[in-house]
DNA sequence: GCCGCCGCGGCAATCGGTTGCCAAACGTTG
DNA sequence: CAACGTTTGGCAACCGATTGCCGCGGCGGC
């Protein structure tokens, strides 16, 4: 048997007005000696404090909320939550967050722009701001949300929204030094969703290196950004095989070296494999996967920061992104071009 | 150069004064629309519903939690978001939360009780019920937010506050039989945080399995429950081998063998690794890990439906823990004992 | 034909803070 | 001692909804 039959919200808290009797000052007096210091006679702050400790008090934010507006919350709003490059994103994303005091409101669209729309116009009334993390939402619809609220979007680039994006130009260059020193001469990639802003990018970002170094690409695709996309990648890749492969993320990669594990190639002496993100599981997937870290808990951070600084009436920040810097992880998914094996 | 200078919230959104206005009624009118469907005419609620798509109004969730409580906002407190057994456990609480109309606060507390302790207290003000998973507060402190908000627990049993339970009994005692089964007559077992709740029931339940099946138990550790955790057992274990390895969860699991890789440790045929909860990764490891499956998703759900019941005027449903039926995968890192490996 | 009930809409108080404005009290200065 | 400026605290309106209570008008019953 639990707490004895009460209302669902349990005793009610102590208020400024509690904490004015106490104290023997107007509500008003209350009130000042929290938000604004310097207001109210030093004694008396002291005076007050103490009363609100005796009776446990604490600002209720919701009642501070209505006429002020701030809530103290900011909405991070995902693409899939189950998605490993998410929590290092999150993580971030709390850190800033709850340093500055503000607590997360968490949505998690499920790959749906519908369904992230309604998550987004749930959120609007109760936060001050937002974090779209991967949005697959129309650009329009992004501008709409960024006109009710200021919006900080990751992983995808705006000239009038802010932005926060992983570094995908140089991360691909640097993919593609590293296949070309070990001799490949084709790359292929293997693309992500349609949606992802992300996707474009680093097939573009491919394409330059790999015309600047003259080397061959091609793109297969598009793949779900997931294992079970890279699995049914397989096949595709099988029918017409390459030496180097470069996924669009890790997760793609991984599915993709279980599905040539099973046909029976041998990694990395037949096929190089490179992946994107360094997710979770990255590092100990068989053969360990070579690929690019994206400063994904940066990138929460970066954005929850850049969030805080226009609320606190920071201009947006528009124009150029900011972009954050990526590393090559060499491991042992890519090695050196063997002769046998024959291009496309 | 975003949106113009404005107020940080932007310009406020239509009210129910607007919408009365605009259909001639009073704004009491308008709020019975919406709120208590049978309350006013059908003919009157279909022009005050016309009148408020004309301006877009949307009910302002924070005016209505004021008067009445409901903030249609629960807290889920996790010890620690880049944990993969949370992927899906936030999951499951976040569609459960969304279909009945809830919106998820998220608080990370990073291992520390004491974070946790604030975030709750952060957040209690502003949410209808929390959701605690894997906890590392004391029972009292618990029982302490319990006390003013509906409270349902993850991974972890109280006799008093409502639970939600993998079955560790029925998991554990899998495993022995399965290792049993394969020959094996002594088993190590490496715990996870003493704070866990869910090591010490996994150790009690191991043990007691061992007893009924006259295998031999040993426990090494504590260890922190991730791969490095594991990685930092290895040395550990090499002291002291043995044919059969059961770690506290997945992670330990997968970090042990990454371990006993590199210290040339033949898997599984020199020996056997399992772990627990099946999260992200343990497929896709070298050798695949045979694991538990606990029901992460189904716990986060029913944790979820269990505080919405509540919420609902509900009793707690306290006494008995709500207990989640879980599965053995059976996997590559088991196998027979060879006859040439020594127990320790 | 009168009474009373019922359906429906409005008034106004309320939730718990915030804040503009005012006034009391104090100290300073001429 | 009077005039004036500066703190400092209180009054009351307000944020946007909810809801108890009231009153008005219509209708049925006797």
């Amino acid at each position: 048997m639990g707490a004895a039959r009460r209302p669902p919200a349990a005793r009610s808290a102590p208020t400024i007005y509690d904490v004015a009797r106490e104290s023997g000052v107007a509500a008003s007096t209350v009130s000042r000696a929290f938000s604004r210091p310097g207001r109210v006679n030093a004694e008396t702050a002291k005076r007050i404090r103490a009363a609100a400790d005796r009776l446990g008090y604490r600002t209720n934010p919701l009642a501070r909320a209505l006429p002020t507006g701030k809530t103290a919350m900011i909405a991070l709003v995902l693409s899939d939550v189950t998605n490993p490059v998410y929590f290092q994103i999150i993580r971030g994303a709390e850190t800033a967050a709850a340093a500055a005091g503000y607590t997360l409101l968490l949505a998690d669209t499920q790959e749906s722009s519908l369904v992230e729309r309604e998550a987004i116009e749930r959120a609007i009334p109760a936060v001050e701001g937002l974090v779209l993390s991967s949005s697959r939402m129309s650009d329009s619809a992004i501008r709409m949300a960024a006109k009710q609220r200021p919006v900080v979007v990751v992983n995808r680039v705006f000239s009038d929204v802010p932005c926060v994006v992983t570094d995908n130009v140089r991360g691909m260059r640097r993919v593609v030094e590293h296949l070309a020193e070990l001799g490949h001469d084709t790359i292929t990639y293997l693309a992500g969703p349609e949606a992802s802003w992300a996707d474009g990018m680093r097939w573009r970002s491919i394409r330059e290196a790999c015309v600047d170094l003259e080397l061959r690409v091609r793109r297969l695709g598009p793949y779900r950004p997931t294992i079970g996309g890279g699995l049914a990648a397989t096949a595709d890749l099988l029918a017409a095989p390459s030496t180097a492969v470069v996924a669009y993320n890790d997760l793609l990669a991984i599915g993709l070296m279980r599905g040539l594990d099973r046909a029976g190639v041998r990694l990395p002496q037949d096929m190089s494999v490179v992946g994107f993100d360094n997710v979770f599981g990255s590092d100990f997937c068989t053969p360990a996967l070579t690929t690019v870290a994206a400063p994904l808990r940066d990138l929460g951070t970066a954005a929850v920061q850049q969030l805080l600084g226009q609320l606190r009436g920071g201009t947006p920040r528009t124009g150029k992104p900011t972009v954050l810097p990526v590393r090559l992880l060499v491991r042992d998914s890519t090695a050196q071009r063997s002769r046998d094996s024959s291009p496309a």
